[in-house]
RNA sequence: GGAGGCGUCGCCUAGUCCGGUCUAUGGCGCCCGCCUGCUAAGCGGGUUUGGGGCUACAACCCCAUCGAGGGUUCAAAUCCCUCCGCCUCCGCCA
């Protein structure tokens, strides 16, 4: 949700906004005629209400008055005056009420439809257009090195680490087992990513995988990315694609002491994703999948701290992939590719040696305001009233695009695969080789 | 799954039976001031949140807000209905 304050007082940028974002800069102009609609039926009926509950006084005091012995007619007349003059008022007071309601409905409408204001910084264009801010360091060569390598499908086959084609047979396409050292491999990754978060001051938490709409509506993923989403009809609940919604929903409607902030969790969840409109895209192995689990950082800061922070979330990123020995860039994404909640966001992109090409592994956004103003989430300014304040997730280690970026960029010849430096005290060993090898 | 209880402006709490004098009581905490060698105590005032009007985004005025949403009524914290959450007991499954 948008600030209306700040659209009224300055609509071109959010025209200019939605234009960069390639959406309808016209949702900025409705919105506006919706909201002064809106206003002006809320004053009407604010006027008429104040006049219900005046008279309607008046009617308790002469009620008790006409009950005393001394009571006139003249003290009657007057009470029957006041009840036929206010029964009359109650019924404009409900008609303009539904008419605010009405307009107040258009109004959330419209504004719900609109997304965060980019950020000036973001480059501006379409997914093609990104920034790339930085390279670390170099793809191998395999050549070189005298051999193909083999792609983390048929590398995790060779290892018992991966089983795609039972996944098929049980839940279908775009699932997996992880067995053995594929499974062993998550929770070493797991462990070092908590144990990294958890010494950057981030509090770990696990959260619930299935929400609520408002929550699901709250960060903003019931608008352009609801196709994606899993819904449960028969309990109207959602499975998160991130746990990015739990732990935004977390504190939700809650005023939060600036002295308190930031606020920095690391949560552990499965995410479920549709990938309705991807098929036929990355249809083998695991880089596109129904279901997979993800650590995810996520801050809350002062609105002012925003863009610090997601200099600082990148850089926490960047020191695990670093600590993963992958090379990898980074990019501003193009204002195009912007989810609907966010104002900027940087992806870290993994090389994948069989691809030839960087895929995403990481992705973190600064949200800003928007998703705080939809969940009610405030802290409090210098003056000590209430303000949204700043919400801002990031990717720490999404499992299969990792371990895909592992198997793929550490394997040898054999199909063996060297595990880099950082991960073996959680993994217990030093190469993962196949079975019986 | 069955039965019962509860949900009030940070926390606790009065009010709900019998609708209007509730502009929601009192205490704690917090903030400002007074008093005071300092601190504490004492005294006075303030202290939900959202929105609208008017404006200097001040002051002021108004509307909404007693878990949420409907309804009855001239008028709802109070009466009726639905839903949500928490607690207790029973049953069932671990």
């Amino acid at each position: 949700m948008i600030d209306l304050k700040a659209l009224r007082a300055d609509p071109e940028t959010f025209r200019n906004s939605q234009l960069a974002r390639g959406e309808d800069p016209g949702i900025v102009d409705a919105l506006l005629v919706a909201d002064s609609t809106h206003r002006a039926q809320l004053a009407e009926f604010e006027r008429l209400r104040a006049e219900q509950k005046a008279l309607s006084k008046d009617v308790g005091r002469l009620q008790r008055a006409v009950r005393e012995p001394a009571a006139t007619d003249a003290t009657r007349a007057e009470l029957d005056e006041v009840m036929a003059a206010t029964a009359s008022l109650a019924a404009a007071v409900k008609s303009s009420e539904s008419a605010a309601k009405e307009a107040g409905g258009e109004v959330a409408a419209l504004a719900g439809s609109l997304s965060n204001v980019v950020s000036p910084e973001s480059p501006v264009g379409g997914e093609e257009d990104f920034r790339v801010l930085d390279t670390v360091g170099a793809p191998r060569d395999f050549a070189a090195e005298g051999f193909q390598p083999r792609d983390h499908v048929e590398l995790g086959e060779l290892l018992g680490a991966i089983d795609v084609e039972r996944a098929a047979k049980v839940s279908g396409s775009r699932f997996f087992y992880l067995t053995g050292p594929g499974a062993l491999l998550e929770l070493a990754l797991l462990n070092l990513a908590v144990s990294m978060a958890t010494g950057n001051g981030f509090t770990p938490v696990i959260p619930p995988a299935l929400v609520k709409p408002e929550a699901m509506e709250g960060t903003g993923f019931l608008g352009q990315a609801a196709e994606n989403v899993y819904h449960l009809a028969d309990d109207d609940m959602y499975l998160v694609g991130t746990a990015e919604v739990p732990l935004a929903a977390l504190h939700s409607q809650e005023i939060i002491s600036p002295a308190d902030l930031p606020l920095r969790y690391v949560g552990f969840s499965p995410c479920f994703r549709r990938e309705a409109g991807s098929h036929g895209r990355d249809t083998r192995g695991i880089i596109r999948v129904h279901q997979f689990d993800k650590v995810e950082m996520f801050s809350y800061v002062t609105p002012d701290e925003s863009a610090d922070e997601h200099t600082r979330l990148l850089g926490w990123e960047r020191e695990f992939v670093d600590a993963l020995e992958i090379p990898y860039r980074v990019i501003d994404v193009a204002t195009g590719d912007l989810g609907a909640s966010a104002a900027r966001k940087f992806d870290i992109e993994a090389w994948i040696p069989t691809q030839g090409r960087y895929r995403e592994i990481t992705s973190t956004s600064d949200c800003t305001g928007f998703q705080a103003r939809r969940l009610g989430i405030r802290t409090r300014d210098a003056e000590g009233r209430p303000v949204p304040l700043a919400t801002l997730n990031g990717t720490l280690c999404a499992m299969p695009r990792v371990i895909v970026a592992i198997l793929e960029n550490h394997q040898r010849p054999d199909g063996s695969v060297v595990l880099p430096a950082a991960l073996r005290p959680f993994f217990g060993r030093e190469v993962i080789v196949a079975p019986g090898s």
